[in-house]
DNA sequence: TTTTTCGTACGAAAAATTTCCTACCTTCGG
DNA sequence: CCGAAGGTAGGAAATTTTTCGTACGAAAAA
């Protein structure tokens, strides 16, 4: 028996991210859709979108909705949950684990905005309780 | 005239990083060394592990000692200033650039100790001033 | 000195990821 | 019905990343 984490998690690609991310956005969509929203920043061929997306709901990062002609694309998982994944490797790999680093980090560095520091200090008087 | 951020950086590839975590828990190694420490992990060989640190000397991430026999690889770059750029990459990527909904997720997580919590909000009070 | 061990260099194979070409289906307007 | 517009499927090319085989030089051991 295997006692060990055995998630068997599908990490997103650098490009899958970039899909996931529109849709984190703006909600289930069509290929269409996304790489419109892709495109805004850069040329992609329709049919590279079409396949990335394919391939994530191989993948089982979305799943889709084939009742009608244009297909649409929905999340597979909570976007919660996969942040808090990805968040969770993203410390382990940079910062050994220790989550006060990575905040330190992100106090030092200038480009966090008071407004940011504000809202961080409420969370935390928010977890007194 | 380009008057956007140039940075023309280049991120670290994810077996790289790799590479990267051992020299920055370790300091300035030989290819050797940093080999003998992936292999705890997985089988890699050696001259694998040559390979990507020579490229990755060539991109600027590292840079090398080759006075003697063998050559040793340090950090082209502060530990935390590629961390930082790291961070905040990451932090564009997943949190559409908000600290705070980082730190949110954070701390929601079950996975962040009490002592961090601590921590974090030790680091807090410090900033006050 | 000879052999063995351990190092680097580097091209190219292998694998993973990204991109696109082509075929074909469905809908819509004339 | 016909053609145009716009959709999906899937193989294969292109690119990037990872891995390794081979050649060869220096140092240490025999």
């Amino acid at each position: 028996m295997n006692t060990g984490s055995n998630d068997k998690r599908t990490e997103p690609t650098k490009s899958e991210l970039e899909i996931l991310k529109v849709i984190w956005e703006c909600g289930t969509s069509t290929v269409r859709f996304v790489n419109d929203k892709l495109n805004e920043q850069r040329e992609v061929n329709y049919t590279t979108t079409l396949k990335l997306m394919q391939i994530m709901v191989d993948k089982g990062i979305l799943k889709r909705d084939e009742r009608h002609m244009k297909h649409t694309y929905s999340l597979a998982e909570e976007e919660q949950e996969t942040k808090a994944h990805l968040l969770e490797k993203f410390v382990d790999t940079v910062y050994r684990g220790s989550a006060s680093k990575l905040v330190m980090q992100l106090l030092g560095h200038k480009k966090t905005t008071k407004k940011e520091l504000q809202e961080i200090k409420d969370l935390l008087k928010q977890l007194e309780d």
